[in-house]
Formats: C-alpha cells, sequence, structure tokens
DNA sequence: CTTGACCTTCCCATGATGGGAAGCACTACC
DNA sequence: GGTAGTGCTTCCCATCATGGGAAGGTCAAG
C-alpha cells in the first residue's frame, strides 16, 4: 500500500504521515525499490489509533506517550488514564477560558443597538476595560488565555 | 514613554508591540533622537483597546476591523455587532468540539481501571474506534477541530 | 511511447508569541 | 569623566500541526 491509499485508509493525509515519521511518532515505512513508502494492515492500524487520539485533541508528545504504551502490554492502565485525565483538565480549562468570553461577549453585544447608530457599548468597553493587574480567577477577565 | 513603559501600562510585551507595529496593526511609533520609540497617552489607550480584545479572543485581522471602526466616528454600530456576533459563534463551535472531546474521554476514563493491570478501554478505544467517513455533526466524532 | 496519476524531497507559510544575541543609548553613581 | 547596569534597537530562530507548491522520478493504462 502506498501513501496515498495509507492515507485514504487513515484519514491521515500523505502530507501529516510523511511528518510523523520525520518527527519520530511512527517508525520509517518500508520503501519499494523505487524508494516509495509502503504500509502495511499494522500499519495503518497505528495511523487510525493516531487519528483517533488526534481527533480527541491529544498532542504529538502525548500520542508518543499513548502509542508507547499502547506497545507496552505490561502497561498500568494508570498511565494511560492519568494523561487522558490530565488533558481533560486542559480541556476543561480551555472550555472555562472560551465560557468566560463568550459570557462577556454577549453581554457587550445584547446591549449594542446593532444598527446604524454609532454609539457601540462593546467599543466604549474595550476603550475603557481598566488593564488587567493579573488573573485572579475564572472570570469575565483573563489573560491570553490558551485557547488557540 | 519608551516601549517598556508602554508594555507595563498596557500589558502588552515589548515584543508584541513591535510585532503589532511591523504587521500594520498600529502605526509606527514615534521616535526619538536616538530611535527609541516613544508612546504618548493616546497610543496606550490604544494599545489597552487592543490588550481588551486580544483578551477576549479576537484575532489581528479582527481588531484590525475594529480598530478601524472604533476611530471611524460615523460607523455603524451594526458593523461591530456582527464582528462580535461571528466571534462569538466561532468560539461556540471550539466549545462545542472541546464538549465533544471531554464527553468522549471522560466516558473512555470512567471505564478505566487506572490501576496496575493492563486493561484499558481508552487505548482499545483508539485502536478499535472505526474510521470516520466524515464529520455528521457535532458528536463524539469530529474532525481535527480548531480549538489548536 | 505518451499521458496522467502518483510518489519523492525541499522550501515556505500560517498565527501569535517568546528567546536570545550583538550592539547602541541612557542613567546613576563615584 | 568613567563605568556599571538597565533599556532599547534589529535580526534570526523556535514553537505546533498543518497545508501549498515546485522540481523531478515512477508507474500503469492506453
Amino acid at each position: 500500500m502506498n501513501i496515498g491509499e495509507a492515507s485514504r485508509a487513515s484519514g491521515i493525509s500523505a502530507k501529516m504521515i510523511r511528518y510523523y515519521e520525520q518527527i519520530g511518532l511512527i517508525a520509517p515505512a518500508h520503501r519499494s525499490e523505487a524508494q516509495y513508502r509502503t504500509y502495511a494492515d499494522t500499519d495503518i492500524h497505528t495511523l487510525r489509533f493516531i487519528r483517533r487520539a488526534r481527533d480527541l485533541g491529544f498532542s504529538v508528545e502525548q500520542m508518543k506517550t499513548l502509542l508507547a504504551l499502547w506497545h507496552d502490554r505490561a502497561r498500568a492502565s494508570g498511565d494511560v488514564k492519568a494523561i487522558a485525565l490530565e488533558h481533560i483538565a486542559e480541556l476543561d480549562r480551555k472550555a472555562a477560558a472560551i465560557a468566560a468570553m463568550t459570557a462577556t461577549l454577549r453581554h457587550l453585544a445584547s446591549n449594542c443597538h446593532g444598527d446604524a447608530r454609532p454609539d457601540c457599548p462593546i467599543l466604549d468597553d474595550f476603550a475603557d476595560a481598566p488593564p488587567e493587574t493579573d488573573m485572579p480567577e475564572v472570570s469575565a477577565r483573563f489573560g491570553r488565555a490558551n485557547i488557540g
């Protein structure tokens, strides 16, 4: 199986498959005589594993660890769970940051006429909101949230 | 006021102030004889505006538009509100993607013993989850969500 | 043998941010 | 008037995961 077919079978672009190989997330693919990468069913299995983990938001580093644990038949499920829980916590943090933003924005937008008149509470807020001293907790004010 | 003081007054790093100038988000600062950037109160006001918008998750491109509207005394508040609503919609999409991820992950984690035993439903799912055909709607399955 | 689809490597771009080096300017102190 | 220390300048590089595209080799069908 060439890389195009592997891509279709796994849902990962050929570009990314090469990249994952380059950074060591997956082992270098076997090569045909013409130096084409070839993939066996087990390789596709691995790629699908990666696809699933990636879709659940895991980073490449986390996926490296997860793949290692997957291949370690003597792994402790606690190690896997710990990574998952840490990732959930990270996602929860991002969600909280987003929720705080949308709460503030919805409030500002609801007070804005949104017509041809120039008065706009949104711009007024941006112009006059007091500078943040520091992030106290999750509120309508926070530093550059790690959401992008 | 030099860039360091402007940074402290606005909450934006000196690095980012220079970057914002470079990409044209803000006008080139006035320079002292020694070519030091100098900032007046109005400049700080603009930087604080940017800080606020940035903290609410707006992109540089959106901030460019918002700054233009801010300076346009004949603006229509509807134009500002439209940008805000679009951004809220974008944030909601990210939040939904995150929520779908955490829902799936919490479910998998709750079924994982998380002890020294190797059996792990999380890895089992990653290894065997059917490949996604395409994103149907917001569910536990979705493509590479735009959350990072 | 040509056409077209596929593969290869290599370089560049994204967005917003930080790190760090080399060199010049300013301030405070002796 | 030196000198130490801080601050400013520009320039280059890195992040993270991904895509775009060029130049060139390979393969299968007609």
